[in-house]
DNA sequence: GATGAATGAGGGTTCATTCAT
DNA sequence: TATGAATGAACCCTCATTCAT
């Protein structure tokens, strides 16, 4: 027998809150990755949500606090992404999985690397608690390829810098997505399985590995 | 003892003008690479130019314009960089210059390459007589790789996305400088030379060559 | 055991709406008192209150007729509280009386005496239906005082002065409590009886009667 | 022989900024004592100043700024005037001085002293430098009251509290100017003299001297 | 040429109030 | 009645640009 009792009163209203607070997300980090901070006004996050600008304020505490926090949601989003576990034993297996969760990641989300691409180029004035994260994150990266090298499964690298370049090779189909349409002429998907393989390669063969 | 050579009336002012906007453009390059467009105050470039804010709209046409000019400046100079003589028949020799030049201009330039970043990320709204040039100076640089491909001295591979990734290895530099100083735990220059040769090294076994 | 009595459901939140109106009230008066007319946000107004601003709308017009109401029942009830009953033929002791009861006003109803100041530093906007009151209980007391006078009871003054003299030291122990409290280093309760005694002292030794 | 030289450019635009400034702080004081500072709106002194809103913002740094500047320049003021100087042996004379230079600035200032009264209303945000100023410069006279009484030049009574209500019964005739227009029923200017005389009289009589 | 001043547009934010449920 | 949401006006301030001297 099922109680008469309505839905609480207090929950009836939140999905509507719910959707428009994702809309107003959503047409931030379009905003926020298009102009930048500066750049980008509430009067277009609002319009963008479908809202006034007083219904912004509704909504959120204030522009600082909206980017803030969509800043945050990346940074939080990435840590738990690009894991390398630890048990693998394999580079080449590992490398080949986190090349194509990089592309992955940048093809699909372009605008939240833009997001922080800009932030850096702000001089990272939001970034404080990233850093101690993301160094202990890639310190775990740089002993598991550091010990691969001593094992001998690698030929002898810098492995920070391996990383970054892992890095700085897959955010360029994020940043630089513009460019690179032009410069691959392609209008609408971007070859995805190609761009991953050729990476890989490079990075296999570089490192001493076989090709795939 | 006063020089009996009198300088042209018409002409006294004119190093002074050179010298202004000289200085006009090094401060624009550094306020427009730090903060945006739309984060750069005419303000602070006037300021930074050691002049004040009328003044600066005396050698300039607006923000707009001086921030165009800049721009081309840029791409104008970088155009001449990057040349790859074709004449060069040694792809080894021809890659480890081209990636040391690369990261050489990275390091001494990483204001024009966060302009250009900036412009990317804005959605190049100022780039429309810029592709061509670009495409075409790529295509040399294309047909130069897939011929030596063609000819055997390096694996099979796309050169337009290799070309790209050596660009974003090296762009990369400039444009993350910040996180690059942080994850290498460097505070001030960074290993250049190491930088360079694990680019180098990563590229040439990456396409079937020798290292260093 | 329950009582058997059942309120009548129409009445039933009487009670309930009196509660809300006078937490209103009582809000309303820090507020006001607080920060002025302006200064005062319905928002902090209905928190304080325990309600939300559309609730607080529920019950008040509006801030304005709320300050309003605020401010006749201020007015109306000082009507009532500085009565000097014409039967008394004694200044001395009237006037202690009288200083007494101000002063006992003012400290412990400082808000509503502020609130009062605050309208007239704003122009009185509000005072309308005040004066010709206020008018006609001060001639009460003008009348009382210079028949003192014309019996010799007082030394020769102006009446309506002594009066407002009286009405600044006390009210001044309202609107100025925290220069009160600052310059006599004191950090809880005043010395009541003392500043009671010294005014009084003043005003009888000035007034040519006796200290007390 | 007089130089040829013109008038320094730098000076020649001051009498007009000047001017402008002094509009402006006339403006600011009239809004700021009239309306508080909440209240008070930039648009309305820009206005009353003949200036556009940022107009006023090139002559100022905020609406705070603007108003602590006034603040502190009426709280200068205030410890320049009120002097009792120590060497003066006749309390008699030193408190006729005193009273009428109290009532003089009040009557000549009231939206100075109106400005004061609002900010402690307020609370006295922006009192933090003023009160050991005034503790100490109080100090002073209530040494001098009390060695007064001391060599029974004075009756017994508590200095401070005897400053106080002389304070409270000047500055009366600012704070509340309109209450007492409307008792007093003048429309026009204050009897001051007698305003004065009242308050001379009750207070040497109430502390025990001979009256005018 | 250079300077103080002016201008108009827009940006972020707050708030009293009302609407729909 | 009570709640989440909406609305429109106003407010403070900044900025690129231009004018008059």
């Amino acid at each position: 027998m099922q109680s008469p009792v309505a839905v609480a009163p207090r929950t009836r209203n939140r999905p509507g809150r719910a959707r428009i607070l994702a809309a107003i997300r959503d047409a931030a980090i379009i905003e926020f990755s298009q102009h930048g901070f500066k750049g980008a006004s509430t009067q277009a996050i609002a319009q963008r949500a479908g809202l006034t600008k007083p219904q912004l304020h509704y909504y959120i505490a204030g522009k600082d606090e909206l980017y803030q926090q969509l800043l945050r949601d990346v940074l939080a989003g990435w840590s738990n992404v690009f894991v390398i576990e630890g048990k693998e034993d394999d580079p080449r297996a590992v490398l080949i999985r986190y090349i194509r969760e990089k592309v992955d990641y940048s093809l699909d989300n372009p605008m939240l690397s833009r997001l922080f691409t800009r932030e850096l180029l702000d001089g990272g004035p939001n970034l404080g608690t990233y850093w101690p994260v993301a160094l202990a994150s890639t310190q775990t990266k740089i002993d598991l390829i550091e010990r691969w090298v001593a094992e001998g499964k690698l030929r002898p690298l810098d492995a920070r810098l391996l990383l970054m370049h892992i890095w700085a090779m897959t955010q360029h189909y994020a940043d630089y997505a513009l460019q690179v349409r032009v410069m691959l002429q392609v209008t609408d998907e971007l070859p995805r399985d190609t761009v991953v393989r050729e990476i890989t390669d490079l990075v296999l063969l570089g490192c001493g590995l076989a090709p795939l």
